[in-house]
RNA sequence: GCCGAGAUAGCUCAGUUGGUAGAGCACGCGACUGAAAAUCGCGGUGUCGUCAGUUCGAUUCUGUCUCUCGGCA
């Protein structure tokens, strides 16, 4: 028994889910729920190419701007307040469209993942970190696969940043980390729409976009977040386009090769975004934007799911 | 015009005491459960500038030509 049913929209940055989102939402009287990992924070606009009040058009929005950069959100925080948003619109009688960006986020929500209770530990982190430098991320590693074989052997490594996860959630519950990962039913029906460009095309856009990007100026947006005192370390500042013009604004690269770094991964991000959002899984309806009228298919594709 | 250095993967370059080659980046693929725009793994890629000589065998040695970059006129 689901709650209700779900809108689901995804695809790799600058495909233009933003632009089809606020068409769905209009035409289908729905309200949008964003799973974009850089959208919760307040003052990040330029660089995340977050949609302005205007681009929006009347339509609500959720988990947009709920954060200052330097609170910490996270994978659970979001699918606890995604799904409380979701039932919200659910409750009013309107059409939850879900839109990522965050691959990770958009499958806690349509695969049902029960993620692990224990949160975030700094102070462990930083000791299991020194620990790592002591040992390596080998002895690290080891360790865990003492611990939970499990969940060593689905965890490469040298993948330090999970490696320490895992065993966080050891140390603090007691209990294994795979056993307390698991998937049930998801809460909604649910439809995925999938929106696609050929690769080329998506570099094309990404590099333009950048560009724009600069015109607006995002190195003055990011002076700005760093002249309130926000930590250039933060988390939230691991974004693209934020990391690369701190590096500038503090001297290190020049404004040229902040540019070329921010393309550069902005590229990989989006075949790293492709890894969530296969094109061959058939669950997804794919969508090529390219193609006349796409917009058009896709709202009678989400209607006969309504 | 002369002298010197160079020409090897899409780019920057390494290398082979002669047995047809390898790094980084780019590119492609994959993992992902409270940092995820994070973090990490796997994988191709080549007429080794031209023509000739020496050699069983040349990308490697010799000569030649072409081009590039310095310096000197």
């Amino acid at each position: 028994m689901t709650e209700g049913k779900l809108i689901v929209l995804i695809g790799p940055t600058a495909v233009g889910k933003t632009s089809t989102s606020i068409f769905l939402a209009q035409q289908l009287n729905g309200e949008v729920v964003s799973a974009d990992s850089r959208y919760f924070y307040r003052g990040m606009n330029i660089g995340t190419a977050k949609p302005f009040a205007e681009e929006m058009e009347g339509v609500p929005h959720h988990l947009i701007d709920v954060a200052d950069p330097d609170e910490n959100w996270s994978l659970a925080l979001f699918q606890r307040k995604a799904y409380q948003a979701i039932d919200e619109i659910l409750a009013k009688g309107k059409v939850p469209i879900l839109v990522g960006g965050t691959g990770q986020y958009v499958e806690a929500i349509t695969d049902g993942w029960q993620i692990p209770k224990q949160r975030a530990n700094e102070a462990l982190r930083e000791e299991l970190n020194r620990w790592a430098e002591e040992v390596g991320t080998e002895g690290l590693h080891q360790r865990l696969a003492v611990l939970d074989p499990e969940a060593a052997s689905t965890i490469d490594h040298r993948n330090v940043r999970r490696t320490i996860r895992a065993l966080e959630v050891i140390f603090l519950t007691g209990k294994k980390f795979s056993d307390q990962r698991m998937k049930k039913e998801p809460r909604y029906e649910i439809c995925r729409i999938g929106l696609n460009r050929p690769r080329e095309e998506l570099y094309q856009r990404v590099d333009q976009r950048i560009e724009l990007m600069m015109e607006m100026d995002l190195v003055k947006e990011v002076r700005d977040l760093l002249r309130k005192g926000y930590a250039y370390d933060l988390p939230a500042f691991s974004a693209i386009g934020y990391r690369e013009v701190i590096q500038y604004v503090r001297g290190e690269i020049s404004k040229e090769e902040a540019v070329m770094l921010i393309k550069r991964n902005t590229r990989k991000f989006v075949r790293r975004q492709s890894n969530w959002f296969k094109l061959d899984d058939p669950a997804i309806r794919w969508f090529e934007m390219g193609d006349a009228n796409v917009a058009q298919a896709i709202l009678e594709y989400a209607k006969a799911f309504l």
